[in-house]
DNA sequence: TAAACATATTCAATTAATTGAATATTAGCT
DNA sequence: AGCTAATATTCAATTAATTGAATATGTTTA
């Protein structure tokens, strides 16, 4: 299961509550493994039941306490494990896409209205994604190892938003035109 | 709930068997929103419990019988009610990704080795797609509207396949060179 | 001063998905 | 006669994910 190793994932760079987390998740492990604060926080408790993680709670000035969580040692290896260990391709579980596969039964116009919608969001993914690359990967020929993975990761991203707005661009057209 | 409006979609076609709609998923709606049989005969009882499907129990010889399910005007309705209704973009939610975004941590060969595992099941993704375009779509410019719009699915699944073949490419030459 | 927002976490109910097994019929192969 | 494979369906256990609510503290804003 995906989720605990990407939480896994993101406390590698730096120990952090389950909030921070949250935050953390929005905008970079998130963008490929997603999960609610609940999934988050129950996922939290878990590992640390299973040893992976420790915390410890760290009481604030002008804030509720929070809980800090640190990776282990066992909880290293149990990345690395999973990693190392193949998987398939992911699987697709698109609502969009069975929409267009039935999409024959609506009329034209809300079909492009719904194709106008996924277009805007696949912009602005790719605009976030863009963003962060000059952000944080101006010259990608000189990158750490860790960051070259996370660059890649990113990259990854670009080429899938990159298609969609290409896709739409032609499933717009071919719609219009009958 | 997409399952049950996949099932719906793969049912306008004609009706038929859960078993046949399970071999019937392979190939084409189950491309973008796949289940295993246990979910599909599940959600069958399910649909027809609510009116949206009925059966009839057909006696083969040489076979044990079986269930046709097929599509009611509510059932109708109600695909396309759903279709109608705007949605989000999918989230992801991939292994590999989560794996890249940490994979300094295990050694290059080892994740060279994962790359290309990937690199080749897109490949026959691909392969099978392409196999499909020429097989059902040979003249794209006059298909019927409902032919049309899963010719769109289907080049969907093209471009999704030909952005990862391209990645895999990318990430493997900056690996290597690392 | 009340409302809204940000921090920080937990609990419970439900739905969906995965995994593994069981059952029944017939065909074809060894 | 026994084995495998294909057809055809069901049940049960578990895990994962979604949804909605509740609680607590402090800051900013209207």
């Amino acid at each position: 299961m995906a989720l605990s190793h990407a939480i896994l994932a993101a406390l590698l760079g730096a120990p952090c509550s389950g909030y921070d987390l949250q935050k953390r998740f929005e905008g970079s492990v998130g963008f490929f493994w997603q999960a609610s604060f609940q999934q988050i926080y129950r996922e939290l408790n878990k590992l640390e039941e299973l040893g992976w993680l420790t915390s410890s709670t760290v009481r604030q000035q002008n804030r509720p306490e929070k809980k800090i969580y640190q990776i282990t040692e066992m909880g290293q290896e149990s990345l690395k494990a999973w990693i190392a260990e193949p998987c398939d391709m992911a699987p697709i579980r698109d609502d969009l896409l069975v929409k267009v596969f039935a999409g024959s039964l609506v009329p034209t116009q809300a079909f492009l209205a719904e194709l106008e919608h996924h277009q805007a969001q696949h912009r602005q993914r790719l605009a976030i994604y863009q963003q962060i690359e000059q952000q944080f990967f101006p010259t990608p020929e000189s990158l750490s190892i860790a960051d070259k993975f996370r660059y890649l990761a990113l990259q990854n991203g670009i080429h899938y938003e990159t298609a969609w707005l290409a896709w739409c661009e032609e499933a717009m057209g071919a719609i219009v035109s009958s």
